[in-house]
DNA sequence: CTTCAATGATTCAAGCTCGAAGCAAATGTG
DNA sequence: CACATTTGCTTCGAGCTTGAATCATTGAAG
């Protein structure tokens, strides 16, 4: 009995990682069209405003490393600028320069035509909202909780 | 207000990422424990039996190629096999070895403790099981269309 | 049987990701 | 103030992942 109910587990474990696939293979879709690639897609589309690079890390659920070589890239692009930080001087701002807001306005416009999760009614979609954030916020897995 | 709605879908689309993380975190850590890596635990976790390693990268939502990779990873460690496959020489059949079979239980025993997902009651999984099979199967992307 | 498209696996290059180590700046403690 | 600790970012090495190209085999169509 035991056995099943891990086994079932196991299977949801594998569930939430297929559509995790399936959302980062249309961002990536959407990435090539504007020659991005899905790392950097992903990025441009976190960038809400100017913000930290940790903060960054904090919404791509990745670590600060990795922000600092897909933001080298989009500088590469002159897409974003790292700027001194106002308040604190070991911090960088990263800012959408006047092109990468342009682009990034572009991504935003793709990302919403044929998005997974679109099969879902509103109703589903705020369902499994709250399963989500109960099973992370549950989650024995403290390395970073989630806020609110 | 359709403005509103593509927000939600993307708040949606990071939840299932950070959770995926948070699983993939979880498998890594008991990995480690067995010294091996991420990606050689859930290639050890869903073979299952012996098959080919299409079957394999199918059962990992990732591709052949991919898998490649990783079972010469395993096969170094002496886990698995390549074996001529019965029915069609251009396949082959990946079956664990002896020693993978007892890592496999190891590994197996070791991911049941602490798992993610267990903080929902058996209701709320199976409610979870239900959104992402719907959602997975209604999504626009048809990559790799689910079974069943 | 012959041919041709489809399939199973692999190789390779390019890019992503993490964790450890390092440095500079900030914060806390005496 | 002096010092240790923490925090923000970066660098680097190792490993993962993908997609395109390749090769052998298979299955289907003529």
């Amino acid at each position: 009995m035991a056995k099943v109910r891990s086994e079932a587990v196991r299977e949801l474990c594998g569930l939430v990682n297929e559509l995790a696939q399936r959302i980062s293979d249309h961002v990536g879709t959407c990435a090539s069209t504007l020659d991005l690639t899905e790392a950097q897609a992903v990025a441009l589309r976190e960038l809400t405003g100017p913000m930290t690079s940790r903060e960054l890390a904090r919404r791509m659920s990745c670590e600060p490393s990795n922000v600092t070589y897909v933001v080298d890239r989009l500088a590469r692009l002159d897409l974003v600028e790292r700027q001194p930080h106002p308040h604190d001087r070991r911090a960088k701002q990263l800012v959408l320069t006047e092109c990468g807001t342009k682009v990034r306005e572009d991504l935003l416009a793709t990302l919403v035509v044929d998005s997974p999760l679109e099969g879902l009614t509103a109703g589903e979609q705020r369902q499994l909202h709250d399963l989500l954030v109960r099973a992370i916020n549950d989650s024995p897995n403290p390395k970073t909780r989630t806020r609110q």
